[in-house]
DNA sequence: CACGGCCAGGACCGAATAGTCCCGGAAGGC
DNA sequence: GCCTTCCGGGACTATTCGGTCCTGGCCGTG
């Protein structure tokens, strides 16, 4: 772990970029048996197999299964991210959210709704089990809203929202909806749920839409 | 499970006071530390010794631990209902889903937002590993909507909710919330995304209040 | 009061799975 | 072009945990 902070006299290079692509292989493979067995069901057997890898590698690049779930943790926040910046990072207006509704819908609707959220999940399974992993997925929510929220101040400072929006509120409620909606469109093996859920958040963020659009409550 | 059918001629009581005491004791502790550390992460031995019995009762009463867990879903899921039902019963007024709402907030905010919803974790946690416990609880989130959307009904009929409200919807959408809410608030280890998420969908229901009783939006 | 069935206890077994070790071989510096 | 260094492969170990089995004793019944 922190034995590359004792830098050698000679400056010995610890990285490959084959030892990296290997790594990345086990990254990849984790997150997707994860993603669909959940991590404790996962046996870093499946993880070797599937990343066509072996044992000593699993080890070499990760210290225990913790650490490699600590690390899909940051791996899969990360992808979360940045798929979520290219939605939200432009959002201007209402139907910019419709839209990122759409992609979420459509996209888990691919799964008959199955699965539910990468991140949601693991912070279900993990929260009670990892304070590490709980915290990094903490913040990862917490910059995933905040890519919402920042969509809405732009919003409101454009006029397009009412000065009494609440940003961080609206946000925060948006994202409940959206988990909820993955759980219950998870448990259902439809992603009808998933729908109600976010159509009902949007509406609400509707109702502090500015009047000049027309501010029919239905 | 089903022997019971199979009656012998002399009539055999295959039910004893005891036995189902212990049985109870058993789902008891299965409950609390399923409750806490989650499914797979709780061991038949932690529950042997939590619950005062041994192995050969567990393997009594239950075939083997899928079974119990799926004995867990149907008990937890009774527990919930019964709560439910108490609360939700006899709603007729906005004013009764704030109490609601504050009761589920109380309690869970007594963890400091831990473990989340107990049906709502053996969601995420089983829907992707069995079938059958997906469905139960699938069954049960549908009851427990039931609930919502009959008091919904209610104050329909009663012209407390317009008429252009659709109870089902608000209902699913008011579960996704309080689900989602449970999830991050576990992940924050604070209930504060809870209570926001549930006051979104309230004041989604509330919009679609009937005028008499005065309708601002904020 | 004796008998038989059912329940409690816990030692024991086997499989699955996390984690270790050693060797072969490729890459890059001297 | 050799030699050191690090990466990859997979056999091996240890442990945990689900599941079995045998023993003893309590309880109700004839």
């Amino acid at each position: 772990m922190s034995d590359e902070q004792v830098a050698a006299p000679t400056n010995r290079r610890r990285i490959s970029q084959r030892g990296i692509a290997t790594r990345e292989r086990i990254l990849e493979a984790a997150n997707r048996l994860m993603f669909v067995r959940g991590v404790n069901a996962t046996t870093l057997d499946d993880i070797r197999e599937a990343s066509q890898t072996s044992k000593s590698q699993l080890y070499h690049h990760f210290a225990d299964k913790q650490e490699l779930v600590r690390a899909l943790v940051k791996y899969r926040g990360a992808l979360v991210l940045q798929r979520e910046r290219g939605g939200l990072e432009r959002l201007r207006s209402f139907s910019g959210l419709v839209r990122w509704r759409n992609a979420l819908v459509k996209a888990n609707s691919l799964n008959n709704g199955r699965y539910g959220c990468g991140l949601g999940s693991m912070a279900v399974e993990l929260s009670d089990q990892d304070e590490q992993a709980r915290s990094m997925l903490l913040e990862t929510f917490a910059a995933w809203e905040k890519l919402i929220s920042d969509g809405l101040h732009r919003m409101r400072d454009s006029g397009a929202l009412r000065p009494d929006a609440d940003p961080e509120k609206l946000a925060t409620g948006l994202m409940a909806a959206l988990q909820g909606g993955y759980l219950l469109a998870n448990a259902a093996h439809n992603v009808a749920p998933m729908e109600v859920a976010l159509d009902m958040a949007l509406e609400h963020i509707k109702s502090y839409l500015s009047e000049p659009s027309g501010e029919p409550t239905r």
